[in-house]
DNA sequence: AAAGCGGGGGA
DNA sequence: TCCCCAGCTTT
């Protein structure tokens, strides 16, 4: 389709919102602006964007800084790895690249938390090159205007959506040409009632003529949630109170919460927790995750455990903001009074 | 090729 | 409830 980039374009220029990382050219605030987004809408993304650039305005500000003060800022964002990669590369460009935050595919791909759309992202946006970016946009969008069924998530459909993308860019203006196709995704092309009548490629989608727009994009596999019980023990004593690290790889990788015991259900386990000395406990509080539904029980005690593991770190309560949590647990400290009496 | 990884918002 | 969001890494 000769005029598809042209059209996008044009209504991009007109339609397209205001933000802050569409200012700029530094690869350094866009990568970090991508990183962010990843698997996230911009509403959500957008404060936490304006934090990250005022805590760390340079590449070296972020190097330098300690992977628990960016996991804080990072809190409640979720998907913690990519903050964890984040302080890895700023590293490596740190200390292999002088510093010099690269705009090009083939050196931004390497990168650990690059993949092969937010290093087309980076490089078309930053430098003008030549790399079509595909993200659940696109596969949307595309999807509909050229009405095919194959799956997205299938190895197949990855190879096809890529290739059509690339054959769509227009090779002298590959930054715009990008934004416009993701902004047709995420204002027109939405996936619940999209605005059709809005669109410039109406006349020309074949999902539109063929009144298969529900059904696109075609995705094959679904998830599937797994239950997790865990029972957190609050152990407090004048102001001070256990945490402790999450290092194992799992969901809150080097994040911090209460001492925790995972079991098969929600009855307490009474031979882990020592019933007598508890002094309250919390109702079953339900956590959604994407792939998992935790239902948490908060146990209270008015002195430490006997014995007190090496992974165990006392907290003052007022330094708690200071430790990455859970949005489970931050949520729980925030509807509990228990720490403001 | 498939699974694992957060949290929030809309319908 | 279910689906999706400026996806990537590990198994």
């Amino acid at each position: 389709m000769n005029d598809f980039s042209p059209l996008i374009r044009s209504w991009y220029r007109l339609n397209k919102r205001d933000l802050p990382w569409r200012n700029t050219i530094d690869p350094y605030q866009i990568w970090l602006s991508e990183i962010i987004m990843q698997q996230t809408r911009v509403e959500q993304g957008l404060k936490y964007y304006l934090k990250f650039i005022q805590n760390y305005p340079t590449i070296l500000d972020l190097a330098n800084a300690n992977e628990q003060s960016i996991l804080n800022d990072w809190q409640g964002l979720g998907y913690y790895s990519r903050a964890r990669n984040l302080h890895h590369s700023a590293k490596v460009i740190r200390d292999e690249y002088e510093g010099v935050f690269p705009k090009d595919f083939k050196t931004l791909i390497k990168l650990k938390g690059v993949g092969v759309y937010t290093a087309s992202a980076i490089s078309s946006f930053a430098n003008n090159e030549n790399k079509a970016v595909v993200d659940g946009n696109v596969y949307r969008f595309l999807s509909r205007v050229f009405d095919i069924d194959t799956a997205i998530d299938s190895t197949e459909g990855i190879k096809l959506f890529q290739e059509l993308a690339n054959d769509l860019l227009d090779t002298k203006k590959s930054g715009e040409h990008n934004q416009a196709i993701m902004e047709m995704g995420a204002l027109i092309c939405t996936p619940k009632k999209p605005s059709c009548d809005k669109c410039p490629l109406q006349v020309k989608c074949l999902a539109y003529s063929n009144q298969t727009i529900t059904s696109r994009p075609h995705k094959s596999k679904k998830t599937k949630v797994r239950t997790r019980y865990f029972h957190f023990q609050i152990y407090k004593e004048d102001n001070t109170i256990l945490l402790e690290k999450r290092e194992k790889k799992d969901i809150w990788q080097n994040l911090f919460q209460f001492p925790m015991i995972e079991t098969d259900n929600s009855k307490t386990p009474a031979t882990k927790i020592s019933i007598q000395s508890r002094v309250h406990q919390s109702e079953v509080i339900k956590h959604i995750l994407s792939h998992q539904k935790l239902l948490a029980v908060f146990h209270y005690f008015d002195s430490f455990p006997t014995i007190i593991d090496s992974k165990f770190v006392k907290v003052n309560i007022a330094d708690i903001q200071n430790y990455p949590l859970p949005r489970l647990i931050d949520k729980y400290l925030e509807d509990s009074s228990y720490f403001f009496k």
